[in-house]
DNA sequence: GTCTATAAGCTGATAGAC
DNA sequence: GTCTATCAGCTTATAGAC
């Protein structure tokens, strides 16, 4: 199937410069380049800029999914495999402080442009939340875990932005520790939220 | 002076498109019809758009310098000082959730554009973490007055960056909730950060 | 200080040869 | 399935009249 080989190339180039230079701010011209292929190719692979969008968020939709059942079988207990997700922080610190969080940022570029797809980027956020949510109830949380894993999912977006914005890594290190002695506490953790 | 009045005016439209339409999105033509000129009249007073950008970084960065010396005139005790920062969360709320936060977005944006303005649109960040030190060393906070204001600062841009994501002003007044409960917490926090 | 007219180049997108 | 050639429209930016 050359195809499908052709366009899986186009998406998964796409999707690394979506996230490392923005969506609107990517051309065609930009992605042809980096694939080898002319840009009239280019359509006969997809329509239109918002196909490739889709197809980059149905492809990091299913990354994540894999990665999350990655964690759920290789993770020993629920602390652990929320930890697993706080470690994202430090094994993509990198890229992290270059481009931020390829979801947060997209979705926030993708509300500004009012675009469609927005919703649909900001599920992938929503499957991390409800991965989450799955260990922190198992952690005995009972009706607060949701809101324990947004806040972790948020904790976690605002280190990010920091983090690009100072590009401090001292501060996303500490921001981690932090999180995890927070998570010690869980699932009585003290004052919050 | 009338010069600089359709100046002003410029940059001040030109805030509001940057905020709410990014800054790489929005055209001169959207600019200049905002405004109600030309397009031509626009290069007599910026040569080029990232001149007008430098403009609204520095509009930016006097209106925080402003509202932090409000707060700090009218804020009774640093505590309270620190609640007048948060509350910012609630009092723009329907714009945060639409946009997410201006500086947050904006560093982001132009982390991904490579754009030489990053570093001073994080600047205005600076601003904020070095007055919420000032206040959490009111505090008794210490060495660690510093780590506690970026904290709060960190904390509020996760929480801008999921109400914009999920449009979701529930999360929203319960992670303000959340951060304000800490704050009572403080100059003790239970584990952090 | 504001305007119209215009330039050169890039954009997403199409048509049609091979 | 890939290419070249081309399109209309928009972009930033300039020149020059008023």
């Amino acid at each position: 199937m050359p195809e499908r080989s052709t366009r899986a190339m186009i998406v998964e180039k796409a999707d690394t410069l979506f996230y490392e230079g923005g969506f609107e701010a990517t051309s065609f011209a930009d992605i042809a380049a980096v694939v080898g292929i002319s840009r009239g190719n280019f359509y006969h692979h997809f329509k239109t800029k918002d196909d490739i969008l889709d197809a980059v968020i149905a492809r990091r939709i299913e990354q994540t999914r894999g990665m999350l059942a990655l964690w759920e079988a290789e993770g020993d207990g629920p602390r652990a495999r929320i930890l697993s997700f706080i470690r994202m922080l430090i094994a993509n610190r990198a890229k992290i402080m270059a481009f931020g969080c390829p979801v947060g940022t997209l979705c926030s570029e993708l509300a500004k442009l009012d675009h469609g797809a927005q919703g649909r980027a900001a599920e992938i956020l929503g499957l991390f939340r409800d991965w989450l949510a799955g260990q922190f109830r198992a952690l005995g949380a009972g009706d607060r875990a949701e809101a324990l894993a947004l806040h972790v999912l948020s904790w976690s977006q605002g280190v990010a932005v920091m983090a690009s914005a100072f590009r401090d890594e001292t501060f996303l290190h500490s921001e981690v520790a932090g999180i995890e002695a927070w998570l010690s506490t869980v699932p009585d953790p003290a004052p919050l939220t």
